[in-house]
DNA sequence: CTTGAAAAATTTAAGAA
DNA sequence: TTCTTAAATTTTTCAAG
């Protein structure tokens, strides 16, 4: 567990949400100068707490597509299978996050295709990648209501 | 919707998984002068393409917290009561990310709080926001297996 | 829509507190 | 850890193709 002190915290605020501001402004934020701003944001970067830097691209604007998200339970719980699974997940493009839970599933995945078409044939090549029983259940995204835009850290590492 | 030609996309595609990249770099490993380079990028960020840019942060690194997935499904199904749900979410900070679906839930939600306690708490204020009858259902995230880097925007928008 | 050059701004390393 | 300073680099504008 890396310690962060106050001003780290602030940093991380504001780059979850604004991650291609200048470091200059950056030390504004902070209240801090830019050489020792800079110094913090690399530290970071090597303890590993800031791991990547991405864009958000609005996507029904430059093509059509489908988002899905998808339940899937393993008849089979053994080690094995759910590394299999896991492995196949990863080398499919269109699966685009991948959780393990508890409950009545075992995965839920996020899946984003061009069409239905192209679902169907990732949907196809989940089930049938194995001779192991899956059960997929498919929710079509209608909506997206609410967009990460950065955890309040403030709230999750205080006490 | 906006056309894009190949260059735009490789800008897209790069700055996806690397948004704090330097204009500079971009230039090269898209074939052109900085200045073009920057104008394309200013161009995609006015047309809303490039809406926003995060850092992701290794969150169990600085903090102890749970992430839940929950399946919602509301009884009434009038617009008036999707509305009011989407509000509260809205202005719940531990929900993330919610999500519209069809199929036997209407909603999916990720949330993240610092503790089971906490996650109570939002449950509670989730189902008994309204008088209406809403069935939630939690599935606590073991692992995540993969995250999200970036579309492949070459499949999505070909053809 | 591009390039290339010049000006403005930022990043980054070094030295001192 | 911080800051200041100064050199290196990058961003940004603009004239011209």
């Amino acid at each position: 567990m890396v310690s962060l002190d106050k001003t780290d915290l602030k940093i991380l605020q504001v780059l979850q949400a604004e991650a291609r501001i200048t470091n200059q402004d950056l030390s504004e934020r902070v209240n801090l100068s830019a050489s020792s701003c800079l110094q913090r944001v690399r530290r970071l970067e090597q303890a590993g707490v800031l791991m990547s830097y991405h864009s958000r691209i609005n996507l029904p604007l430059i093509c059509r597509h489908i988002v899905c998200i998808a339940t899937v339970s393993l008849k089979n719980h053994s080690q094995q299978d759910f590394r299999e699974f896991e492995q196949l997940v990863k080398s499919t493009p269109e699966v685009v996050e991948c959780y393990t839970v508890s409950g009545e599933f075992d995965f839920f995945l996020k899946i984003i295709c061009p069409d239905m078409n192209q679902y169907l044939k990732v949907n196809d090549a989940l089930v049938s990648s194995a001779n192991r029983s899956i059960t997929i259940n498919t929710h079509v995204v209608m909506n997206q209501n609410k967009y990460f835009e950065g955890l309040d850290l403030g709230k999750l590492t205080s006490e």
